[in-house]
DNA sequence: AGAGGTGGTG
DNA sequence: CATGCACCACCTCT
């Protein structure tokens, strides 16, 4: 690899007025590809401050400082970063996106990303991080020194020549990771996935600068109303087991009970429920406390029920809310998923629970005052996508004929007649149904459907027999992806993203376990991946649409197959149409042979 | 700090 | 042969 640029001594030109600047952009008005990259005083784009702005071209970097000179004023350097002709080469885009637009206005098009790039080239394998050092080292053969990131951290002072090589670096090297990774992904035909991600970055961060409104109060009151119930239940649980310990009558200084064990130690429970109850349980999970036959095991799922709600949604949640903008930020990460799903972190919205009578978490993520929630879902999406892709024609000819999937597949299954309440007349058989389909696509077999039905292993097979007679082309379908797989090493959806696997030694005593992960895994992937596809494409027009038609209001969350905007009131009925009409034509350019539905619906709360 | 257990979401 | 996909947060224990 032959670099345009000395890793030792990297050219810069370090840019504090007009003069400068002018020149700098006679030189980047005339390149097909920039590297872009920034540095901050820390990762928040609201509460902390641009430091340089640094483009460049393969053999030199320019550093704009913000400091000196109000970038978003300059009308040059704006056209230039929303040029959409010119590629912007970033290392995870979405932070600089993020803070460039938040700090000077500017909005960043056509980016490439090396970052999911290269999560996408090894989706299912190796690292899940790709650091610029990683790939610098991979692809420019050379050590990017990452020490001096961090004396940016907090920074005040002027910047020093050591922080003006370093960032200048962080563009230069841009060049040769993208030279190494264009032919890989023409190659592996991934040039359209890239694409679709690289166009789904603008509106991730879109989605995480306007963050979600939250009704701090509300839900402070609905922990404080869980936390006492929680407390009664703890308390009677200590009142039962204080016999078997020797501790069981001690008294704090105030003359409470002490506790006689920790009950969120499964170490202390299983030593309570085995060696002082004789209950033989193999752990402490929900289904195992289903089974047993002890009220304490009773009184220990009740505690968790709220234990739980209280420990992952509680005050950490609320604290995140950000102290500038009153909302929550939460990481959106577009390629934390092996299959091309969303993750999200920080706090992660996408398992708020849903809501119920004491739990209305949902109900507390609310629009400002003058805008309305506009939330719209896929409905069965992933069935949609079965029944597209496997090409069964029963399975399509129910979704064309708008059936209660479930039910007819009862119907199929048990030789009944199909009308619309035969979801009343039959819910064991629909519900059998239901659970086999959605296993399938999970690669379940006759053991894991008996254990959820509750049934004999038998007679699940005898289910999933049925199942496949009623709908040919499944089986085979499903069958011909593991083995592919497990023949090609990688799977793939119809839009060409791949998930790779990785083998077991022949001699591994867990061969034909983990070659059985992977055939599940294979046969999923193609599903929930095309699902994923068809999200990141309905986020793109949502965006493009937007701003087309000048709606005031913004996504706010993704949620696998559902998409909430904040929207100003006035609006909010138009934009469900658009909303639902966009996520529809999205999935239809995978599922061509099934309708895909969404509906969209206007309201005050998140309400699923 | 990292692993394992548990349980929330789609 | 082994037996349901994809995540993240919080807790305890080492």
């Amino acid at each position: 690899m032959d670099l345009k640029f000395d890793p030792n001594n990297p050219r810069f030109e370090y840019i504090t007025d007009i003069e400068g600047a002018n020149k700098a952009l006679d030189v980047l008005e005339k390149a097909s590809i920039i590297g872009v990259d920034v540095e901050g005083t820390g990762l928040d784009p609201h509460l902390e401050k641009l430091l340089l702005v640094q483009i460049g071209t393969e053999d030199t970097s320019y550093l704009f400082d913000p400091r000196a000179l109000d970038l978003g004023k300059l009308e040059r350097l704006k056209n230039l970063l929303e040029n959409p002709k010119i590629i912007k080469l970033t290392h995870n885009g979405k932070f600089d996106y993020k803070f460039i637009k938040v700090q000077t206005g500017i909005s960043m098009t056509n980016i490439y990303d090396t970052m999911l790039t290269e999560a996408i080239l090894t989706a299912g394998v190796g690292r899940r991080l790709h650091s610029l050092q990683v790939l610098t080292q991979d692809y420019a053969q050379f050590v990017l020194k990452k020490d001096t990131r961090e004396s940016f951290q907090s920074y005040t002072g002027p910047i020093t020549d050591e922080q003006k090589s370093y960032s200048a670096l962080d563009t230069l090297v841009l060049f040769p990771i993208f030279e190494g990774q264009t032919p890989k992904l023409k190659k592996e035909g991934m040039v359209n996935v890239a694409k679709l991600e690289f166009a789904s970055t603008l509106v991730v961060g879109d989605m995480e600068i306007r963050g979600v409104h939250i009704d701090s109060d509300k839900w402070k009151q609905i922990l404080k109303d869980l936390a006492k119930k929680r407390d009664e239940i703890a308390k009677n649980f200590q009142e039962m087991i204080r016999t078997y310990y020797r501790n069981g009558n001690q008294t704090d200084l105030f003359g409470a009970p002490v506790d006689a064990i920790n009950m969120n130690s499964t170490t202390q429970l299983l030593d309570l429920f085995n060696n002082k109850l004789a209950l033989d349980m193999p752990s402490t999970g929900a289904e195992i406390l289903k089974t047993v036959n002890h009220p304490v095991a009773q009184v220990l799922a009740e505690y968790r029920g709220y234990e739980k709600l209280i420990s992952a949604f509680g005050e950490t949640l609320l604290a995140q809310v950000n102290r500038k903008t009153g909302r929550l930020h939460p990481d959106f990460m577009q390629m934390g998923t092996a299959t091309g799903r969303f993750s999200c972190k920080d706090p992660n919205l996408q398992q708020i629970p849903r809501n119920s009578e004491e739990a209305p978490f949902r109900t507390c993520f609310t629009p400002e005052p003058g805008y309305k929630l506009v939330t719209a879902d896929y409905s069965s999406i992933e069935m949609r996508i079965l029944a597209d892709l496997s090409g069964d024609e029963k399975m399509i000819d129910a979704f064309l004929n708008d059936l209660d999937m479930h039910s007819y597949t009862a119907a199929l299954m048990f030789n009944k007649e199909y009308n619309k309440d035969f979801k009343k007349q039959y819910p064991d058989l629909r519900q059998a149904a239901k659970s086999i389909g959605f296993g399938l696509m999970y690669g379940m077999g006759p053991v894991g459907l008996a254990a959820q039905l509750k049934i004999e292993p038998k007679l699940a097979e005898e289910y999933m027999n049925l199942f496949f007679k009623s709908y040919p082309s499944v089986k085979g379908f499903l069958d011909r992806l593991s083995k592919d797989a497990v023949r090609n090493g990688w799977s793939s959806t119809p839009s060409g993203r791949k998930r790779w696997y990785t083998f077991p030694e022949k001699t591994d005593p867990e061969y034909r376990k983990k070659i059985s992960s992977i055939e599940r895994q294979a046969k999923n992937h193609p599903i929930q991946g095309t699902n994923a596809d068809a999200m990141k494409y309905a986020l793109v027009f949502l965006n493009e649409r937007l701003r087309k038609e000048n709606v005031d209001g913004s996504i706010v969350l993704t949620v696998h197959d559902e998409i909430v905007s904040e929207i100003r009131a006035d609006q909010a009925e138009d934009w469900a149409k658009i909303q639902s009409e966009e996520m529809v034509r999205a999935g239809a350019l995978f599922v061509k042979k099934v309708p895909v539905i969404s509906e969209a619906f206007v309201s005050d709360v998140w309400e699923h």
